[in-house]
DNA sequence: GTTTGTTGAAGATACGTTTCTCCATGAGCA
DNA sequence: TGCTCATGGAGAAACGTATCTTCAACAAAC
């Protein structure tokens, strides 16, 4: 019992190869009882088109590929922050939405795996200055979208958060809540995420005179997290509020702050940037920036898709467009002063029954 | 400036097409030389072979699919819970190692991308029972592994943790740190999961005389999830100890037991079952129940290549081989009357400076 | 001197579509 | 009767690879 061909169909209902294709494509010029004749026999047979012969055919796969960073050997820890997963999530669903299918790639241009998958096109997450992957893809002609600005490799447009104005939204907030002296647990690597961040942070220093107070370390490695906030707070001169940029810093600061025995948000302000939802019900619930990777996901697999359909910017304008997407400053208890009223009410009061 | 094909480097290299397939691919009777001639053409030309084509011509595409449950009409929540994006990545992972890549897929059969896409096997999480897409990818004769025992759907192959034990040690863990009525936060869904863990729930309280205290709401809305944790503890039996089997249940409960003025664990023994690690830093820390979705992701998938290339049982077989994976309780202070004396010190104390 | 075997490589076919080109047929019109 | 036009559909050429078969050349063995 072989899987039946376009062949079978065309030989059952007793018509050509090309009518078959035209009546199941919507294409051609036939009456629409010869369309619904061949329809029923492709059912009738099971009939599914070769996936393969079509994208040999039409040069089209309906494939994209999603690169990710690794860190280390492991290919993905692209779990360990929220941030990663969102994206990818948000991802694959605006591109099943368009009718393509999501492909996770690791950055290594030289695994196999890159020469055997026929892709339309590919988003690149943070690509690294001259990234020679992105450069190879551009020169085989794929579109190429980035999330986050492209170090200096040519793609086709990228989208990426304003990171240098949502730092300096929070350090107003911060100050505003009455911090004199804010700190930064920031990381090591140099993407842009990272840079501009800490860029925008010490010229915010600079510019209202503050002595900059930060400590960095690698941010793929989760327990250096943990010292880092630690040896942050227990700096001779520590800082009354701190900003932690990544994911995990928030409960590694609060948990560095119970051990030396500093109350937040009384002693101690705090924000880091998180998609994550753990931090409404911590004790006190941690104000965080949120970049909204769902709406980052969506726009950056939007881009490359009308890229690969040529819809979109023409492709003689060589200069790429960039768009920045707009962050979300959730504000909790953990950077005010005065906590306000709180305002959600327990279902009903324990005594009460 | 076109995409060299195979005929540009075999004209180039002024051997005949199938004198490159051959040097290429590693078969043939070539001599070194020949070999290596070629190699070094195909490179200065940038040639990369056509995965269609190829494709095409052997029937394997290297791409294997992985379904996902979707809630409601969003594709995807599988971010929502850790253990799926924990699974994913290891599945990627292990795909990648061997050759493969991953697709993710809406696990509704109707999406047009089902059909754009050449997949040579599938991976399923928890299937329901008599799934239609499960038995079409059975009988188009593509091999499918599930991720949890499959409802009554064929499947080559499946892997699962067992259940049921899981629950059974949890619960002896808190009556034997003292609790007496233990509750269940539970979900209304029906796939085999919920369904395995509660009926052991009520197989143990049944054999040790306790009433059963449990709650339940729909698994994908984390607000749901929120007002039964507190529908549990607002009842007039109010349970001692709480096991809430999804991932987060442990806030939630937490939160919930700070509006009731409950100490966890004095008055409240918490256990959840999740992947996440922000509740080692809770407080106090929570116990979970890691279902270690990675060694699950990376066995499925292994299960399901070994398949596709004929490794490993042989299809005539009807039995599909199932495998129990073990589980793994990481007691924590939230399950233990009487916390053990902390052993992870501050790198420095305050105040010794 | 014929057979046998080995090495190196070319020819040709098939994989299953899509699509371009072209051909009947019959109707409308002068 | 001829001509144009629209309609419905068939033929055949790709798409780029892998592989089965064939073949020449030459050496070794009988």
């Amino acid at each position: 019992m072989e899987r039946a061909g376009i062949r079978d169909v065309a030989a059952a209902a007793g018509v050509s190869i090309t009518t078959v294709s035209d009546a199941l494509n919507g294409k051609g010029r036939l009456p629409d009882e010869t369309r619904s004749k061949v329809r029923e026999v492709a059912e009738r047979l099971g009939y599914r088109p070769s996936a393969a012969a079509r994208t040999l055919r039409t040069g089209r796969s309906g494939l994209i590929g999603l690169t990710v960073t690794t860190y280390g050997q492991e290919p993905f820890t692209f779990t360990e922050f929220a941030y990663f997963a969102e994206m990818a999530r948000a991802a694959t669903s605006a591109a099943l939405t368009r009718g393509y299918a999501l492909v996770v790639l690791p950055a290594t241009s030289r695994h196999d795996v890159w020469g055997n998958v026929a892709l339309d096109g590919t988003v690149v997450i943070d690509p690294p200055d001259h990234d020679p992957m992105v450069a190879e893809l551009y020169r085989q002609g794929l579109p190429v979208v980035s999330d986050g600005r492209p170090g200096n490799c040519p793609v086709t447009a990228w989208v990426d958060n304003d990171h240098a104005s949502a730092v300096l939204e929070i350090l107003d907030h911060l100050a505003a809540a009455g911090a004199r002296r804010i700190g930064l647990l920031t990381g090591t690597s140099t993407d842009t995420y990272t840079r501009l961040s800490t860029d925008a942070y010490l010229g915010w220093c600079h510019r209202v005179g503050q002595e900059p107070l930060y400590e960095e370390y690698p941010a793929h490695d989760p327990c250096a997290g943990a010292v880092a906030a630690d040896r942050l707070l227990a700096r001779p001169d520590r800082p009354d509020a701190v900003y932690g940029l990544f994911d995990p810093n928030g409960t590694d600061l609060l948990a560095a702050a119970r051990r030396y025995g500093l109350r937040v948000p009384e002693d101690l302000l705090l924000v880091c940037c998180s998609e994550s939802d753990v931090y409404a019900t911590t004790e006190p619930p941690i104000t965080t920036l949120s970049l909204k990777p769902q709406r980052i996901g969506t726009t950056v697999v939007n881009l490359l898709i009308d890229a690969i359909e040529g819809i979109g910017p023409v492709p003689g304008t060589d200069t790429p467009e960039g768009q920045l997407m707009p962050t979300e400053l959730i504000v909790r208890r953990s950077s005010q002063r005065r906590p306000p009223r709180t305002t959600v009410s327990a279902p009903r009061e324990p005594g009460e029954e």
